[in-house]
This record gives structure tokens, C-alpha cells and sequence, in this order.
DNA sequence: ATATCATTCAATAGATTTCTTGAATGATAG
DNA sequence: CTATCATTCAAGAAATCTATTGAATGATAT
């Protein structure tokens, strides 16, 4: 009984086929914008400037591999990503990427604008030092998206505002900032601004997606910023 | 300070151009044989049946994303894989494919003969069913490959005489087959003949180079099957 | 049933990737 | 220095992927 060279050159095409399906910009918009909850063809079209059809052909491209599922809404088709591994693709991607890429590196220092940019805080470490109530969370996201689903306690602070928000805050006490996930800058430049402003300012590891694949608990409503101060 | 769409745009270039690496079954091939150990380039073309010019145009490719890294030694140069990271990818598009494409099902029902599937064992638990004792771990590669590293406790055990060992194993006792990773279907196909003859075996989730990713500790030498009954 | 809307399909032109070929480079041995 | 070996580079043809266009489908409302 032979190992079957067939089978196995047959397996290995079908996980070329997974990379390849991510090997598209347009591909990993789409997926960005679907790590952010489900969406129609029509809003993914408007968000990532892909005609419909074009859009429409990337998500089956999509969905042929097993990265996405879709539903019939009435009229309407809605794509979401299948699983948290779809997410920890991303993620990994964006992680070897940082490590492995002077471009990205060069881009990521280029927005940090000459400060020096400290590693990203894991999600594990966030969920210990907001137990303790020692650091102050902000979630840069739109406060849309902030009432749909933030990380308990986080404050919302939409990128526009954090330079506002900066004033009313205690230098002494460390900021994480959050945003989408992988591929999502808002927390990256928050957390830059704030460093040039002399606070102890970091990033978290992924977003709020990777938080909620973890199993960490995700409260909604739109509290903000200012309801606390 | 406006968010630099452009700068966003460019980071997610990036990004595909990782999964872009990934996307061809030739440097699929590639980085399986380069996740059991590095390798000179004329020894990668000749397993994967590439001509050396565009073997080496392949692993530049991969060099180029930081996938693989290389160093020269004296004539030759030798090709690696830069670090853990990368076989996480593999391993977590291997499981995205078992998990969401159906022709990937058919091939590994195929290998099983018809046989009940079960899923793999984790490595974890592998871990404690071997301090525990109550399991017979085999490695299904070649003996040259058991040789140069292995799970501490497994028997070598090649595919070929995986038949003739399981007369001198008790059915009663269950088996955990590992083979070298991702790509790997020794163990697969170990499992099922096992399984036909009536043992319950299943196979380990990765292979011995996920293990040693692990941080797991790695056996040298020899010892084969023969030697321990 | 007919009209309308959102999405998908099908075909084709355009862009990119891949493989092959042969020459160029870098390191070693004589 | 020259010859040799392993690898890399460069250019073009072939194969594959992508975007566009316009028609087809499926669901809903009138």
C-alpha cells in the first residue's frame, strides 16, 4: 500500500488554495471589513471601492475556501468570516509581517512619527491590568462601533477626539488603545499621539475581534468618554 | 492628522504578499520539506521536482515575505524556516482546509479506507497520556528522520512496518501515530490500517516539528522498534 | 404575473505570475 | 589565475488571475 503521491500533491493544492484565496488587497479588505461583524455585498462593495459584481466574485472567492459563509436575507446576501481561525489567520499574517518585513516596519515607524514604538500589549496582560484597575483602556474606534461592542471598561475615544481626551487624563497611569484588528491603524496612531504627548502609551494585540474569539466578555451600549470624567 | 489611507493600503500589500508566498503548491511543497529540517537548494529541488532555477526562484520568493531565511556555507546555500511562526501558518491553514473544504475530507476519507475518521489528538493531551503511560506513540517516518529527532518515548515505526509491528502490539492498548507536520499523511495513513485491524488509533494534531514548537522536549538516536520489545 | 432590487453568472480583455533558457555571480580547489 | 560547482539573475513565452461588461437569477412587492 503505497503512500499515494497523488493524494497528497492533491491535499497540498487545496491548501495552496486557502493562501491563495488571501493573496488579493481586495481579499484582505474584504476580510477586514468582515472582521467587524457580517455585511451585505452592497456595503463591502461601498467600503473597499469594488464595483458589485467585482466584490461579489472576491467574496465567492472567499467563501469557495472556507473563510467566509453567507446567508440570504430577503433580498440581501450576508458574508461573515466562518470562525475564529479565519481571524487567527489574519492575525498571524499581520504578526509575521511585522517581524519579517522591513517595509511594514518602515510604515508602522512612519506613523508613530519618530517616537520610539513599543510592542504591542498581549490580550492576556489587558485583561489582567483591567482586573487590577491600574491602566486606562480607550477603544479608537467610531462610537458606532463602539456601542455595538466594546471591551468592558474601555472608554470610547475616537481617533479625532484623542488629542481632547489627552488633557483630562493622568500622565502617570499607562493607556492601552484598541482598535478593529489586524488590520487596523486607528490604535497605532492613537497610541503615537499619545507618546508624543509624553504619556505611557501602548497598543493591544489584535482588536476587539481577536479579543472576542478569545472568549472575553464584549459589553455594548455607547457610554463615553465623557459620562465618566 | 488625518489617517493615511494610503499608508493603510500600503500595510495590507503587505500582508497578501505573505498568503501571495504561500499561494502556489511548489513553495507549499517547499516549506514542508524545509519544516523537517534546512535544506541546501539542489536537495529541495530534486524532492520537489523543480529545476534549480526555479526552485531557487521559489525560495526567494519565500525569503522575500521573511517565510525563510538563508545562509551560505561554502558553495551551497542553506535554506530555513525563520521561525515558529511560519509553521503556525501552515499548520492553521491545514486546519481551515480540513475544517471548510469538503475535497479535502474526501481525500483523507479516501486515505482511511471507509474506516471511522477520528479527529486528531492534541498535543497536550498526547503529553499527559505519555507521562500517564498508557499509550503507544509511533513515529511513522522514515527511520534517518526518527534518528535525527523524535518525541521522547515514541518507537520508530515506518510506514511499511506499521503491518508487521501491530502483531506485536495489544488492541486493547491505544495508538497515537505522528508523522512530520502539516503536510505529512504517514500518520493518517498509519492510523487507518490500524484502525482496519481493530486498534484504536488515531492520529497527533501537527507533526514532530509543531512538537518542538511546543517547546516540548526532543529525543536523538536510534532506538527502534525491535529494541524495546 | 410584472416590476424591481440585490446578487450572481459568463465571456473577454488586460495584468500578473510562472516556467524555461542561457548567461552571470560567488566560493572553492588546483 | 583558472576551472568547477552551486546558485542566482534576466528575458521572453505560456499559463493563470483579475476587472469589466452585460445578461441571468432569486426574492419581494404591487
Amino acid at each position: 500500500m503505497p503512500m499515494s503521491t497523488s493524494n497528497k500533491l492533491a491535499l497540498i493544492d487545496e491548501y495552496a488554495s486557502i493562501a491563495r484565496a488571501l493573496a488579493s488587497p481586495h481579499r484582505m479588505r474584504l476580510l477586514e471589513q468582515l472582521a467587524q461583524g457580517e455585511k451585505g455585498v452592497d456595503a463591502l462593495a461601498e467600503r473597499t471601492d469594488l464595483t458589485f459584481a467585482n466584490c461579489s466574485q472576491h467574496l465567492q472567492e472567499l467563501r469557495r475556501v472556507g473563510l467566509v459563509t453567507s446567508r440570504r436575507e430577503g433580498k440581501a446576501v450576508i458574508y461573515r468570516l466562518t470562525d475564529d481561525d479565519t481571524l487567527r489567520l489574519m492575525s498571524l499574517i499581520q504578526k509575521i509581517a511585522r517581524n519579517n518585513i522591513s517595509r511594514v516596519d518602515e510604515i508602522l515607524d512612519g506613523i508613530a512619527g519618530g517616537i520610539e514604538r513599543p510592542e504591542p500589549v498581549s490580550r492576556e496582560v489587558l485583561a489582567e491590568r483591567l482586573a487590577a484597575g491600574d491602566v486606562v483602556l480607550l477603544d479608537i474606534r467610531p462610537p458606532e462601533e463602539y456601542a455595538t461592542g466594546h471591551i468592558p471598561g474601555a472608554l470610547s475615544a475616537p481617533l479625532e477626539d484623542v488629542g481632547k481626551l489627552a488633557d483630562s487624563l493622568d500622565p502617570s497611569t499607562p493607556i492601552y488603545a484598541y482598535c478593529r484588528g489586524p488590520y487596523c491603524l486607528y490604535a497605532d496612531r492613537a497610541a503615537a499621539e499619545l507618546r508624543q504627548r509624553g504619556f505611557d502609551a501602548r497598543t493591544v494585540e489584535g482588536g476587539l475581534p481577536d479579543w472576542r474569539a478569545d472568549g472575553r466578555p464584549v459589553a455594548e451600549g455607547d457610554k463615553t468618554v465623557d459620562a465618566v470624567f
